[in-house]
DNA sequence: CGAATCAGAGAATGACATTCTCACCAAGGA
DNA sequence: TCCTTGGTGAGAATGTCATTCTCTGATTCG
């Protein structure tokens, strides 16, 4: 059972140094992949490229895919996640440059809706609409995970609304911050579909900050 | 180029009584596969079935499903508009229990909510979730028409708010009648999947009619 | 009866994701 | 230097579906 204690340091070392070195070479690997299959979205538009197509543009193989990926859906997680956590980030930056707590929620809200609705100019929008969906109906927890940067910043602007006495008596600022995120997003992709209601980002905006009655 | 047009009566209405004659059939065989496919819903839980699988419920055959279907999506969008028609129905009748038009659409929003959120008891959830979402990216303009009976309806109650004055002004009932019904129906689905955040009817009932601040 | 249409059985096709086989090669240890 | 080993490329094999196609028997109608 006793572990031989006495591992020389610099066999650790040495062992450490490879681990790291193959560590740094598949962090590489998966790069690859992550950058073929963004490009390829950018430029087909949707999350409907095949494994192989991945695989081709970032001429490696298979093999190497599914070692790395558990598979397909993995890959679009890891571009999902970190579309999101890119995108929180922005929509935090552009929150900071108002200084009313209201403001700062209205811009957020009204930037995440033009930024969620499909838009043929930008690129890596898909991943906001079609895969979201996809994964909220198969793996609700990776959802969640993925969600976590943009529903921190919104409770954040929301707690900020309450500390200002503006959130509605009996709210609480975390469900809200849940339900305003899902209804910007969700609007978005709907209306954005339909050339028909395009919503506006300002009536989203007035919709979800006095509802429809606009009192009590 | 001319058409005998000393086409006999007997033989039009003979035409005729076999067309209906084929007609009939046809809607059965329709009938058939839909019930299948609504019976392994119900059974399995998903919209995850196969086409096979519809076609041995039914004793029928896969000829004969591709005679009367364009392909699988045809079959689900047919039981969708079918459910969400149905739906429409049921809370219209809700609606006319109750003679405030604040109320009206309360419980419409509320039922609706507890009625799109994924629950084990009922049957054919898995179509107000499941597919519902796939639709609304791969076919808008079908999506529209399913949604339809259902925005009918929540139009006419909001209209009947904005003749109450009780509408916050400046809003179209239209356009807050789309937000609000996706706003439900959205909502109902991701909380629905998330034990953490079990959203409740009445919380989004306050959120629609009295937004975030809940104030001007 | 004979031609046309319908429907069942199930094989064939085509797209994919995923897995498997084989051959190579580079790095580390003996 | 030789051997072992883990990671790879190439690409064939498998499995699951949807969709189409072929063959064949039945039903209808003149």
């Amino acid at each position: 059972m006793s572990t031989p204690t006495e591992e020389p340091a610099w066999k650790q070392r040495a062992v450490e140094r490879s681990t790291q070195a193959a560590k740094r070479r598949a962090e590489q690997r998966v790069e690859r992949f992550l950058d073929a299959a963004q490009a390829i979205m950018a430029e087909k538009g949707t999350t409907d490229f095949t494994v192989q197509e991945v695989v081709d543009r970032s001429k490696q193989s298979l093999r190497s895919f599914y070692q790395h990926f558990d598979g397909k859906h993995e890959l679009l997680l890891a571009l999902f996640e970190d579309a999101m956590s890119k995108s929180a980030e922005q929509l935090r930056v552009l929150a900071t440059e108002q200084s009313d707590p209201l403001d700062r929620l209205r811009v957020v809200v009204q930037e995440l809706f033009e930024s969620s609705r499909p838009d043929p100019a930008t690129q890596q929008q898909p991943l906001f609409t079609d895969f979201a969906l996809r994964l909220l109906m198969s793996h609700p927890a990776e959802m969640r995970v993925a969600n976590a940067p943009l529903l921190a910043l919104f409770t954040q602007l929301i707690q900020d609304l309450e500390d200002a006495n503006l959130l509605r008596p009996g709210f609480k600022a975390k469900r809200v911050a849940a339900l305003t995120m899902q209804t910007v997003m969700f609007n978005a992709q709907s209306s954005g579909q339909d050339a028909a209601h395009p919503l506006t980002a300002e009536e989203i905006w007035d919709y979800c900050a006095h509802g429809i009655t606009g009192n009590d």
